[in-house]
DNA sequence: GATGAATGAGCATTCATTCAT
DNA sequence: TATGAATGAATGCTCATTCAT
């Protein structure tokens, strides 16, 4: 009995991140009011209370989630070692897999991790560090490949990290956040496609494969 | 005496136009009052209902304006013909050191184009346009290249045209807007080293030079 | 087993009670919250209201049960016979004395009947009742002295009940209630100290004794 | 033109402040909402919070003007030396006299500054420094009577003005704030005869005159 | 008896916008 | 042009009270 209470809270508490996160997507942080969240969720004020200190709070917890389910995704992409070249592209093709399909089934989770929320500073915060983490992994495996001898040393980890970053998040945006102003191409991509072009563009550029 | 009215009212509402560029800026379109921009421009709230007709007005204008600036930039950036790879890159390195020395010089405005604002959807249109139109812009000298022979055509000039302007997007954010969270390496970078690094990752990827 | 329930009860109840006079003594009603009461008492908002049928009724019956003490007190206090104005101010001493010595054990009970609570006009109505049933004892008192011919009857007893209740309010609130706004003269009193000095005021006044 | 802007606006907050020193007196400070306040005074809510900063902000700034007028008026009431017993009773007289005139003149804010505002603790502390304010005026004034050897230094000075305040805090309570609580020869006196009675009471006690 | 999740009316406060002067 | 007082709809949050279990 007391199981299920505790079932049902957590059904309550997750039904209201769950439309939080959606709207905070959809509308942004302050154009979402505490009643559209309610009304969606067919409960009063003030059982919003009763789960979240306050608007802030909740938006606080979905960015921390958000982080820890992230970080899980990317340390679980790390796992191969490489000793080639082609592994090494296997390899990044591999993480961004996981990074995109966490993405199509997170998609608001994601717009509010990399689009950030113009909220409390507080929360600005928690996204940057997220982003951040994310980024220093992807430094992380361009120093290992450079120690191996793949990469030249006259690369600069951070910049080719921050590079890398800035790539996946704008084909994340261009994907999914703003189907209208991207054409089919990328559109209609799946994630390993999309992996595939990306990690083939880190490697070679333009002129590449 | 009239010419003398209207370039002080040219300049009250310059005054205004730049303060809410920078305060938008700083702490986001809704955080931002127009009690603020009043008092630091030091005019009355009535004032600045005379030179705009809304707070969305202010936001919209100021869009259309960095769209109209930033435009005249890559117009700019494009004249050169070339025939070599050498040249690409060169061509490229070029686009992207008047892109970044815009950015430098328009700090606060350029951080309202990239990061957007979370505002009415007619200022999130508006950015969103111009976001599109550098991209197009970026698009259009890749499939140049592509014509020239220069690129395979095996390239998707789309793709490839969101992964630059998403590196472009990226570099200037972690260069300007978030100094705290990036690497010495980039922060003391110029536009001209700036512009070699991403041109040359453009053409040769990690594996490149 | 039945009668351990009711004990338990009881001491729920009371718990509750004992709790509700401190906090409503210490932050007042309205800034007491139902749930600073059950917090500290350990149980549920529910079982608060097992209790008592609203925030109004449990301040109710704190007043209620104070003022039924308190009537206990006057009356023990009076039932000397006196003669001699001697006798008189010692009677009167006598019951200042076990006011005090009362107020000094119920301290948040009589800053609760002394200091009155901004509620409901029903709770505002007993504590008033309370103060006058008080008023008028010490009136009785006076009257008694005057009919002994102790007191010249061009003494008002009405006036003089005031304010001699007035004294008494006003020493206990020092001595208890702002022990920071007193000096330690009245601080480190004794019930049957102040007792003698309020006693010998009211018979002598300043020029007195 | 400016002038008259000023006295207008002056207006609109004395208006606001005296009707809020109405409403805290006759419904306590948390019964008094806002709107309660501008209902009255016929304006919007938002006009309020041109004036004043909070809630708290009006009480503070009420109970601060209070207490400046009362110390106004105490420090009139002691212009006079004395040299006989009749002197310094008379010399009391007066002060009473000054003092209940002042609360009849300005009831509500009489009633706040004695009764207390059960509000935010910067509230209370501003009431209790007033109250204290005027004891130590009747301390200073025994005092001197003592140096002046027209009383004896058996009288503690300290305890002598708590008991005179408390008084004088009494008298004005049953003879403004709650006259049906009070019998009809306290009502109907005027300050004057207050004052005289009370300063009779201060010096010769029940048995005095 | 006891729990604690759920309710919803109520309230202080904010801020873009208007308008008489 | 410029002012700044005035407006009032909007919103986050509180808290006494209820009720199914």
């Amino acid at each position: 009995m007391k199981e299920q209470c505790i079932k049902e809270s957590r059904n309550r508490k997750n039904e209201l991140l769950t439309i939080a996160i959606k709207l905070f997507a959809e509308k942004g942080y302050h154009k979402t009011k505490i009643s559209d969240i309610v009304k969606e969720a067919e409960v009063s004020q003030g059982t919003f209370y009763w789960y979240f200190k306050s608007k802030e709070a909740i938006a606080l917890e979905i960015i921390q989630e958000g982080q820890h389910k992230l970080t899980g995704v990317i340390s679980q992409g790390y796992r191969r070692e490489f000793a080639t070249t082609q592994d090494a592209v296997k390899a990044s093709e591999k993480l961004f897999f996981e990074i995109f399909t966490f993405a199509e089934e997170n998609r608001f989770l994601m717009e509010l991790l990399l689009k950030g929320l113009e909220g409390e500073s507080s929360i600005v915060l928690a996204i940057n560090e997220t982003k951040f983490k994310l980024e220093r992994a992807f430094q992380k495996n361009i120093e290992r490949a450079m120690q191996l001898q793949m990469l030249s040393n006259s690369n600069n980890a951070h910049m080719s990290a921050a590079l890398l970053m800035s790539m996946i998040e704008g084909i994340i945006a261009r994907w999914l956040f703003y189907p209208s102003f991207s054409d089919e191409f990328i559109l209609q991509q799946s994630p390993e496609k999309l992996a595939k072009e990306v990690a083939t563009f880190e490697f070679y550029g333009l002129l590449g494969n």
